[in-house]
DNA sequence: GTCTATAGAGCGATAGAC
DNA sequence: GTCTATCGCTCTATAGAC
């Protein structure tokens, strides 16, 4: 792993060499539209316009690169999506509160421009790596994410006193299910509705996603309507 | 390995020899977990049991054999699903039918006895296949899967009336991701909620996402509310 | 039908010249 | 920092013995 040292306390104050820029940004969208394994060190280096070995000089490693770029994009789009959930806590009897939270989690992960957190081309990413079994993505993913969905969860709890702590998460999974499958499949929907439906419409996404998701998380608790005062149902087996 | 149902029904008429059987087992299996790309040949054919010249001599390249697992699924899945969303038109006014078509749709993706058109490894493979560019898979899911697809989109518009054909599509689109996720990612939800919730549990993730679904399916109409009914002058539609 | 052996290509990573 | 050349490995697919 020696490779020169970038250790950046100031996270973008890097200037960050012409080589270094351009392989991220090729780095990052190959890797969004073919997976980690998908994608070879020579592929990257050529759609980069650098040389093969810049990879292994730059980033040490395929797999340092994958986690330079998670470095680059978590806590901006972090920051973004609480910075919005922020904005709409205040009035937390607002009938539409849930419609912001949901669409403060999503809308910075659709974005298209990623000046300001926002990055499609890297949910992209971490839907693809999503399907491998590639231990240093689950790792990233951990690292970068947990806390941020953790909150959201919390909000959302906050929002929706009624539902079990499992209801919860399974809601907010099936969101994540809506979101990352829109990011890696967008052309099946074009397909099936004959060109009707483009998931590659940020606007049209958060318009049809966010009341839809909403209306799920809305809908009555089968553990809490069941059981009144009920814990929790036991969904392991 | 000797289900004691193996040769039901008779899907298919080929007896097959036992390697060509353990290798559309084996690769079924493997490619569901890792994707078409993550697995070799050589892979293959040491998890079957098998020689490793046997995937090209009996199916002609590492493709044939994916083409002949969709040939092998395809059928009898489909006819499970539309053999199920024919059982829950008849009283079309119940209340409850948009559940019973979703159920319809997702129980058979999700039943991992394979046996009767159920096939979870096989909706986890077509999970793994949509992240990747192959092209073969394009084809299959296009193939085998275009037709049942608008079989329940044309139930789901006669359930609900009010939904522009965009709208259908675009929750439609939202099920699949739900269930795709579901299946290519259920570590991502085991992690946040501390094991509360366990995404290979068949019967949870039934009980849990059709009432989701179910809901998200009943928000109101963006397109009928908004526009073309405010107005009184086309007396219908 | 099943096997061994291998062709021919591509892979990640590195050594060493400049 | 950037480059060429190359090591050691794995890949799919096939030829040819049995």
């Amino acid at each position: 792993m020696g490779h020169p040292i970038e250790e950046s306390a100031a996270l973008v104050a890097e200037p960050a060499s012409d080589t270094k820029r351009r392989l991220l940004s090729a780095a990052e969208r190959l890797f969004a539209e073919h997976g980690f394994g998908g994608v070879s060190v020579r592929q990257l280096t050529a759609a980069a316009g650098v040389n093969l070995a810049a990879v292994n000089y730059h980033f040490g490693s395929k797999e340092g690169l994958l986690a330079a770029i998670f470095e680059q994009r978590c806590r901006p789009m972090n920051d973004e999506r609480l910075r919005r959930l922020g904005d709409c806590v205040e009035p937390a009897d607002h009938p539409e509160v849930l419609e912001r939270i949901i669409a403060a989690f999503i809308a910075p992960a659709l974005a298209s421009s990623a000046d300001r957190g926002g990055g499609a081309t890297f949910t992209r990413l971490r839907a693809a790596l999503s399907v491998e079994h590639n231990e240093l993505a689950r790792t990233l993913i951990a690292r970068y994410f947990d806390a941020t969905s953790e909150r959201f969860v919390a909000a959302l709890a906050r929002a929706l006193p009624d539902l079990s702590r499992a209801e919860l998460f399974w809601r907010f999974h099936f969101l994540l299910g809506g979101l990352y499958y829109t990011m890696i499949n967008p052309s099946r929907i074009a397909h099936l509705s004959g060109g009707l439906c483009d998931a590659g419409d940020v606007e049209a996404v958060l318009t049809q996603m966010v009341p839809f998701i909403a209306a799920g998380f809305r809908a009555p608790s089968l553990d809490r309507l069941s059981r009144p005062r009920a814990r929790r149902k036991r969904s392991a087996r």
